[in-house]
DNA sequence: CTGCCAGTTCAAGTTAACTTGAGGTCAAGG
DNA sequence: CCTTGACCTCAAGTTAACTTGAACTGGCAG
């Protein structure tokens, strides 16, 4: 087996052929060529999309990854980019612990209202002065179809 | 003192003015009646405010917070949610501890590229396959001035 | 040969949580 | 009385990472 399509690629990666579309105009992964219209793609691309993967659950973004990839394609980790990470999720664990021990301290907590609870209250100055705060997290926006990743085969509508 | 206005309860809360406009028109807060145009706020806002830090720094939406606010205004807490949080935050601590060690360890790692490194790969494969993954980290976006949290006294343009 | 259907492009939409800008108002100070 | 400046409203912009839609194409099965 040669090259693969973009079906292939989104089945073999569980990543969505709109979203290896997104990422090669973005420069994150290349096309190998056509066949007709169609994009062809070395398997290794899939190497290259764990590779993604892993720089987005470390909490790298896209442009981040992107520039951890030589031009000639070949990735350039920088080891030190890794250990600051290391260290950045270091501090964010230490923050969600304190987060994580504070709100089950509240969830059992026998005063008759949070904020009579002192743990509760700390936390809440914790919050207050920002000594905790800067999280976001984003759910995947994913908000139809209980599809299993790939895109629906549904094209030219009426 | 009675009521405090919009400026003071930015400065106090160290959110800014803008924000809590944002907020009001959300239903996060209420300003307590208006003088002139100016909003009053109930110095008891600064307490909400701080409630609303503790549930975005704990991961919760504004609209999941909102929802913690009888229709009152009365916080009505559900603990089991607060557990169920704490339980998520748990998980994500996990694969955060995970997601660290992998990264010191490819920061430290000998191998003369990453994909010769065993753990490296491992890393990739738990990132590829999901077991890792979701977690999406937004930094901040004020992009511009250094101000300490207040809107900048810069009104009526040209 | 014909038509289907998976693929294509490009623009625009989505979400969250705000921020920014334009244009307007008002209370107080000079 | 008139200016000033902080506040107001409302709409639109921002960011990241995609998704969706409309309109189109072309290889291949029949």
């Amino acid at each position: 087996m040669r090259d693969i399509d973009i079906a292939e690629a989104a089945r073999l990666s569980g990543v969505r052929a709109s979203t290896l579309r997104f990422y090669e105009e973005k420069g994150l992964i290349a096309s190998h060529g056509r066949r007709g219209l169609r994009r062809m793609f070395d398997p290794a691309v899939l190497d290259r999309l764990a590779l993604i993967a892993l720089g987005r659950a470390a909490g790298f973004s896209l442009d981040e990854i992107a520039r951890m990839f030589a031009p000639d394609g070949r990735p350039r980790i920088d080891r030190r980019m890794l250990a600051a990470k290391a260290e950045e999720l270091e501090r964010t664990i230490r923050k969600l612990n304190a987060m994580r021990d504070g709100l089950r301290h509240a969830a059992a907590c026998p005063a008759p209202s949070h904020m009579e609870c002192p743990t509760f209250r700390r936390l809440l100055r914790a919050a207050a002065s920002g000594a905790i705060g800067e999280r976001k997290t984003r759910r995947p926006p994913r908000k139809s179809f209980a599809a299993t990743g790939r895109e629906q085969g549904r094209a030219r509508g009426s």
